[in-house]
DNA sequence: ACCCAGGCGGGCG
DNA sequence: CGCCCGCATGGG
């Protein structure tokens, strides 16, 4: 379905920002499309294709969303989105210091986003020792190749995302042949895990602490992806992900540029912005990205 | 050509 | 524990 189509459904968002959402190198980042000229974002969820557009401002604007499955759409478009999220509070939550300040300013209405856990799972293991534009490469080879066969919303056939199962059947070196190097067999032994020993979907509801433990037995999850599936897989905002440009970016800013230990930046995370941290961190990764001031 | 990328597991002291 | 190391591959 699409928007000269006959039906969509309007959401009022106020301090939403789909751009810098979908740019921020999130999971839904890597198996979607965004169109600048239209400001529309494209994605696969649960073999549905789901069209979001956002017109108006970033304090005040409207989301228009069109897909054949509507009532999945819906609910959706609002759990990934975030949508009952009330900003303005996780603002003032967060806005610390000029630094956070200048980071909300700069990219106000940026969203954390809730993705499949499974999805968020597979993208952040292909995510260690990569860059973003390689895991969007890997992620599209896997899809391909081990992918639903769905129809986009031309009617036209494509694959959606690759699930645990049929990871979980493939050898390592299918796996291998799609790029993953050393990480085909984190991949295999992950999907095998997520297949046959634990069903991610069943710690949908669970706290923080018992889903980073369960996420932790997977083979090929540390620490850092293990906050980062909290983070964007189950929307667990006590979760605060230390990579290199977060580490770098927080001792510059709050450790007068001195080595820290991750676990102590995670702490005075923890400490400063409590249960909102998640989004701390997101404002902080993409500002500190995106800024020269913070290049390495 | 070279260097690096949203880390991890294993091995060592 | 904490630290150090190797790791496949494609883009700049």
């Amino acid at each position: 379905m699409r928007y000269d189509d006959v039906g969509f459904t309007k959401f009022d968002v106020r301090d939403f920002n789909l751009r810098h959402t979908f740019e921020s190198a999130q999971p839904l980042t890597f198996h979607a499309d965004f169109d600048e000229g239209s400001n529309t974002v494209t994605y696969e969820s649960g073999h549905n294709i789901i069209n979001v557009r956002h017109e108006g401002s970033a304090e005040d604007g409207r989301l228009y969303v069109a897909c054949s499955n509507m009532p999945y759409a819906k609910n959706d478009v609002v759990t990934r989105f975030r949508l009952h999220d009330d900003m303005r509070k996780i603002y003032r939550g967060i806005n610390t210091d000029s630094f956070i300040g200048t980071a909300i300013r700069k990219y106000r209405g940026m969203r954390l986003t809730v993705n499949d856990p499974w999805e968020t799972t597979l993208v952040f293991i292909l995510s260690q020792f990569n860059n973003v534009k390689r895991i969007r490469l890997i992620t599209k080879r896997l899809s391909e190749r081990f992918g639903p066969e769905i129809k986009d919303d031309y009617g036209r056939p494509m694959r959606g995302f690759p699930s645990s199962s049929a990871l979980a059947s493939a050898t390592e070196d299918e796996i291998w042949d799609c790029g993953t190097g050393f990480r085909a067999r984190y991949v295999r032994s992950a999907a095998q895990y997520c297949n046959n020993n634990l069903d991610l979907n069943s710690l949908k509801g669970k706290g923080y602490d018992r889903i980073k433990s369960e996420l932790l037995q997977i083979d090929g999850v540390g620490e850092k992806v293990a906050d980062c599936i909290a983070l964007m897989g189950y929307g667990k905002l006590e979760a605060f992900p230390v990579d290199t440009w977060v580490k770098r970016v927080m001792e510059r800013v709050y450790f007068k540029d001195r080595e820290k230990r991750i676990r102590e930046i995670r702490e005075f995370a923890e400490e400063r912005w409590g249960k909102l941290c998640g989004y701390a961190q997101q404002y902080a990764f993409w500002h500190g990205r995106e800024s020269d001031e913070f290049l390495p």
